[in-house]
DNA sequence: TATGAATGAGGGTTCATTCAT
DNA sequence: CATGAATGAACCCTCATTCAT
């Protein structure tokens, strides 16, 4: 069918086009080749850590060569940010619906801080968070970006999250800033600390998330919550 | 000339013994040798982190050659492993006093934790934490040591302190191992994730501590306090 | 079929011209864009000198991409090449005219002089010879080139002056060639060898310049003057 | 017997003191090495100049791992000053005697610039001369150092001559430092940057030098020489 | 036994050249 | 034909480790 056929092309160009297609060339603007060099570098920076991991392995393993990766990125340390910024982000994402579900305070604390520990404690995010503070000595700007759009912003969300629920007589809390660190700390700080250290040296299990978050949840409330928590 | 050449001898021998200190020597067992080379490599790896530490800054810094280091440590590696063990047992040492003083429940907790935070804060612990983090990819042994006799110690002393008091009945803990956990969390988890990640670029204020750990003891207390805790 | 196939080629071939402005396109023949290729390595290799420069400078500072450039110049040596070859017809031209305006010998051998050395330690013309000498061990016929064409052709200017003036009874040149060179090495050689070493920063003053032609064209004189020279 | 047996043995190490033995070992300090490194270090740079010689040739060359060489020189252009600087030592010595040994003014200047000239364009010379040149650039006080201690001396010994025989009535000059950068330029100059161009592709005959010399004696006495200088 | 000079693989980065577009 | 993104060898230099003294 001739129109039909046409149209098909023109639509197909067109998502070429919006997809930045990948034989456009501009010097480190191919948004595929950034992302298969960010993988290799992620491969690589994963197993080994900052320092240990060499332009010539990420070389390898993104399949580009190296001429290429400085194209896109400046150095290593650039290219190190720009990957933590993403897998940052990734990490962090639609957090906020949890709050926004519908159930008690608790569960929708419990729903929140499970999701929150789980994701903070599995094997990719742990290296990355051992990467970084690796170098935070180093490139401190790195550390901060990555704890302030990270953990901070989870813990912005429950504190937007406790001063409604304040309002709403379900929850007293008197410093809602103190209170979302607190149970960050209670749920997620412990099992992650763990992780990073190695001593769990694979993600802690779902009976265990549950057991940290319950007991999390019930001291949270034990101090904060109003008869009508639950 | 048989006298003076056995005088000439006895003195040798004599300035040999001295040079020797009272210590006989076996290879690498020279125990102020060893503290002398673990004294130089805490400054060095300190200041510019594991890898960026040479072996010759070391060999500078602690007054021995290179072989020597080899005699005690295998590598560099093996010689970082000793020093953060050292450095850990120091870290950690003389918490147990502070749970045997008198006081109430909560002014003991509260010393306990205050002291507990104000170390794991300190520039030089959060420095070794750094250190020993960005290379448990590598040496994942070693970041479980460290968490083993630090954290995990302190986590062991509150647990007995608290199963004391529980019988009591000046708390009414069912998991005692979870609630020491939960305490340390609560008081110096979120202060030392700040530092280590390098948002706080110095150590937390006293004042700053003190909060922390008040609302952390609030917490703690709201939830496994009896009438009799305070 | 002829026709319509004379006519599509006619028809690309009009097409071809249209868009390849006045100038017939052949790969690296447009004298033009030579010339542009040229401008920019000139100002390239001027600065940082040939080893220094990059294909990438070039590129940037000539407007015209890199595959470009290799069709015109089927390297960066034989690009550095034809731009000395460029030069050093313009260093040395015009030096001739001198030699023929009116005026005693003394008066016309100064004129020539000072013109002679005052080019030679012009800035960007220290900066030739120093890149000649400093790739000449890899490029020899690089150096001859500019030799021959450049002070030896001053030379040979010369050369025609003593014989037409030795003629005329003004000078006594038994051989034309030595005293050509030495008149070139009294007068020109000495500056130009200090700028070269870099021992004078700046070329010499005019001052400078006066009193060794001077003393230059002096002992010339002395040595092969007649007693109508002047 | 003892007393012998002493006294050779005290001999054997006075003599290897002395020699500054190869085993001796202090770090970048054994003369043997650095000559070593420098030979090597010659070889390369000879051949291909500063820009285009790699550590990884020179360390070739020499027969020395590449950590020391930067034990003996810090870092490449530190290798090539001290390489120049040794050279040129040896390059300049022992002009001042010919100065000295008995002969009429024009033997001895004959005498002086004929192994002036010599040297000069000798094979090594010539190329060690490129190199400074065409590095001068980027380190101008190494041209500087070659030139004042190189032809600069040169031209300091003749002055001090000039002043001399201008005493004795045999010169008469009225400025020395001219003149001897004069008989410089008539005998070495040309000769010797024909050679650094690459136009005489070997250093030049005896008879070439014998007629430059000649030549320019014979002009510099004509402008400078008394009736009692021959 | 303690020393430290020597090793050489490997570090991050640059750049002349090529070739698909 | 012009373009410039991609290549990868080669650059200078560092440093953990060894071993002759």
């Amino acid at each position: 069918m001739p129109a039909l056929s046409k149209n098909d092309q023109s639509l197909k160009k067109a998502v070429e086009v919006a997809d930045a297609a990948p034989n456009r060339r501009v010097a480190g603007q191919d948004p595929v080749k950034r992302q298969q060099i960010l993988d290799g570098a992620k491969r690589v920076f994963l197993c080994v850590g900052f320092d240990a991991a060499s332009m010539n392995d990420i070389t390898r393993e993104a399949g580009v060569s190296k001429g290429t990766i400085y194209v896109y990125f400046g150095s290593k340390e650039e290219l190190f940010g720009a990957l933590i910024d993403r897998e940052r982000t990734a990490i962090f994402s639609s957090l906020a619906e949890t709050l926004e579900e519908e159930g008690s305070v608790r569960e929708t604390l419990t729903r929140f801080a499970t999701l929150l520990v789980t994701r903070m404690t599995s094997v990719p995010v742990v290296r990355a968070q051992r990467m970084v503070i690796g170098v935070s000595e180093r490139m401190p700007e790195l550390g901060c970006r990555f704890y302030d759009a990270g953990p901070d912003s989870a813990k912005g969300l429950l504190s937007a999250y406790f001063d409604r629920k304040t309002k709403e007589g379900l929850l007293d809390i008197p410093d809602t800033a103190i209170a979302s660190r607190q149970l960050f700390d209670l749920c997620a700080g412990g099992l992650t600390r763990a992780c990073i250290f190695g001593v769990l040296e694979a993600p802690p299990s779902e009976a265990l998330i549950a057991e940290t978050v319950d007991s999390g949840v019930d001291m949270f409330l034990a101090r904060y919550g109003t008869h009508r928590a639950d």
